[in-house]
RNA sequence: GGGCGCGUAGCUCAGCUGGAUAGAGCACCGGCCUUCUAAGCCGGUGGUCGCAGGUUCGAGUCCUGCCGCGCCUACCA
């Protein structure tokens, strides 16, 4: 309701300032510090007071003065140095806000979401899950305002960190595919990988040249897709990727593809990436140095520097591929520029029903519409940004400059762990670890907490709680509440920073669901739902009951009115997170919505007001309140307990 | 050395494209459960916004320099 109103007021004013002084000025609108200024302020005037070289206060008389009648806005005044406030018309906002119901217009375009992207050879750990969690919320944010999201899932499956575990259980283990093929079909394969992939890491620190040799025969059998190791490394990657899903699904995260790098190698999506950055120049062939019989980009093309260290190695000498190479593939196909595309599989059935696709290399005669985005987000963390760079290079290079543009690199902060939890971990540090604010998760060195022991030290906490607050209740649907609101406190706890915050994982902080957190929103809204749920048959007809004049009547309370405005900001605050690219800023609006609430809660009766009107009143303010609630929670990805 | 980011209350963090008296949560102190769930509410203590300059009507926010911390700067990703 309010952002309808403020682009109204907006578009209004720029067309009045054009007119009146022939400037063109980005019109901006702030909510006054205190609210007995008014609901809406306009600093209009000191833009336009260094245009016009006069007295912003002058300006905003003049303006005070002059502006056509806004519709909804009741007054307006001149405040300040020369501040424009606008006080509504309350009995218009309330009425409009009952009739409500505008949606989200259709955004054109498809915008691509890659998110997730953990190597399929071990566990996922907690600084998984805040890529995850970032990226599917931004998805749910995106969608919220319209935008078509496709979300994709990249799998590097023939990488050199899968390489390192077929090696581990190869040459290290001395395990046949066949019993591979048994500990992948048990639980917790993830695990038991976690644990080989530091092994076989600390064995590399041990006997470098050997263990190396052994690398690089596993990765170009790995690439090749042929041979016993390949095969293994498929059953390692496949059953690593289950693990993956299952456990993003705990928290409501899904996907619609997964394109897989054995695709971008088989299919020749990098071979004819290759082709194309050979004959356009944007990499060379270096004949000495110390990057002897590698292909190489530039540093001039992705940094600022020209020195020949910064450039960066895309076909190894012993001719595979690195990462970003075949990145640049993906990155093209992306964007529908390559001219080819992937066969898909169904990969897994979601309990709902929905299908998730994963790139084939077989023909299977079905067709899909994946990839050729408008514009496309890498949720990927900050430490990457030099090969982000690289890949936006290389499609500038490749003259696919528009594409350049619209690939974005949603870059965050990595977890770290604080040192309290290190010492709850029973890590020990090194010196040189033990002087730094926090220690940096390592999945090499199996340093870090699993993303599945921290939900079920979550759940079990919450359980706890239910369990004490309702021992009648029957155990399945203690466990179900429990979950739920595990999830929303591990949800909110990954959202609350915004993107450039490191943060450094504490348990107790993590485990908390007092203050700041999701379940405070949950509790909220259980509270608010709890109210109407107690009313159910003499729920009124809002639209039949709540006239003009109640409105006018019932707003006219100061109160009442700010927890109105508190109430209908969602759609502010998603257009503002949005533009902020700040899941941070959705789930701060979701805490001040609930606070707001709890308020309002505390504050009024509801059920036993004895002025009928104003209950009436009351009874649909709880109900905005709770839709608000919900839809902010929906946005956020965090599903709401039958109780609390 | 170069690139990116950070430095705001005892702790963890917000502060949107510069705007009115710098905000939350935690912790601490004091109140509120026979009233729609106390995972809550109310009140209080607590700040030279790292330092020094500059830009302007106005700077936590922009610019420059310095100090401190982190990440990146691989033929790992």
């Amino acid at each position: 309701m309010l952002q309808s109103l403020e682009s109204t007021i907006i578009s209004e004013v720029a067309a009045h300032v054009h007119i009146r002084y022939g400037i063109t000025l980005p019109v901006v609108v702030e909510q006054p510090k205190q609210s007995n200024f008014g609901e809406i302020a306009l600093p209009i005037a000191f833009q336009l007071a260094k245009e016009l070289k006069r007295a912003p206060k002058a300006i905003a008389t003049e303006l005070v003065a002059e502006l056509p009648a806004l519709p909804g806005v009741l007054s307006l005044e001149v405040a300040g140095s020369g501040y424009i406030n606008m006080r509504l018309d309350r009995a218009y906002y309330g009425t409009e806000t009952l009739m409500g119901g505008h949606k989200a217009a259709t955004q054109p375009g498809k915008i691509i979401v890659e998110h997730t992207n953990i190597n399929p050879n071990k566990a996922a750990h907690i600084g998984h899950l805040r890529n995850a969690i970032l990226g599917d919320t931004f998805v749910r944010m995106l969608r919220a305002a319209g935008n078509n999201v496709e979300v994709q899932n990249y799998i590097d499956n023939t990488g050199v960190q899968v390489a390192d575990v077929v090696v581990g259980f190869h040459y290290l283990e001395k395990k046949s595919t066949a019993e591979v093929r048994t500990f992948a079909a048990a639980p917790r394969f993830d695990y038991l990988c976690w644990d080989l992939y530091a092994r076989t890491s600390s064995y590399y620190g041990d006997h470098k040249e050997a263990l190396v040799e052994l690398r690089a025969q596993t990765l170009h059998s790995i690439e090749a897709g042929e041979g016993e190791l390949a095969e293994l490394a498929t059953v390692v990657a496949d059953a690593i990727v289950a693990c993956h899903l299952k456990t993003m699904l705990r928290l409501g995260i899904v996907y619609d593809v997964l394109p897989r790098e054995s695709e971008i190698l088989h299919l020749e999506f990098w071979a004819q990436a290759f082709e194309l950055l050979k004959e356009r120049k944007a990499i060379e062939f270096e004949n000495e140095g110390k990057n002897k019989g590698c292909w190489v980009m530039r540093a001039e093309a992705f940094a600022s520097s020209d020195d020949e260290d910064m450039d960066k190695v895309i076909v190894r000498s012993n001719g595979t591929v690195t990462y970003v190479g075949k990145d640049i593939a993906y990155q093209m196909w992306k964007f529908g520029l390559l001219g080819k595309d992937f066969f898909y599989k169904l990969w897994y059935t979601y309990p709902d029903g929905k299908q998730l696709f994963a790139s084939s290399d077989i023909p299977t005669g079905e067709i899909h519409q994946f990839g050729a985005g408008t514009k496309v987000f890498n949720v990927i963390d900050s430490r990457q940004s030099y090969l982000q760079d690289v890949v936006v290079a290389g499609l500038r290079a490749l003259d696919f400059g528009k594409q350049a543009d619209n690939s974005i690199h949603f870059s965050y902060e990595m977890v770290a762990l604080s040192p309290r939890t290190c010492v709850a971990l029973n890590i020990t540090l090194s010196e040189e670890d033990q002087k730094k604010p926090y220690v940096e998760v390592s999945g090499r060195k199996g340093l870090g907490v699993k993303a599945d022991d921290l939900i079920d030290k979550l759940i079990e906490n919450a359980q706890r709680e239910v369990n004490s607050r309702h021992p009648d209740v029957d155990s399945a649907a203690r466990t179900k509440a429990a979950t739920a609101i595990a999830i929303g406190a591990l949800r909110y706890f990954m959202l609350k920073y915004t993107r450039n915050s490191v943060i450094a994982f504490d348990f107790q902080e993590a485990l908390s669901f007092e203050g700041e957190t999701g379940p405070y929103v949950l509790y909220a809204t259980v509270r608010a739902r709890k109210i109407l749920k107690k009313l159910d048959a003499e729920l009124p007809d809002f639209k039949a009951v709540l006239s003009r004049e109640s409105f006018a009547k019932q707003l006219a309370d100061e109160e009442l009115w700010q927890y109105t405005l508190a109430a209908t900001r969602a759609d502010l605050a998603i257009e503002k997170a949005l533009a902020a690219g700040e899941p941070s800023h959705m789930a701060r609006f979701a805490f001040q919505l609930a606070q707001s609430f709890n308020n309002f809660y505390h504050g009024y009766q509801v059920i036993s007001e004895q002025d009928e009107e104003k209950r009436i009143f009351l009874i649909w303010l709880t109900d905005l309140f709770r839709s608000q609630l919900e839809r902010s929670l929906d946005i956020l990805g965090i599903e709401m307990p039958e109780f609390m």
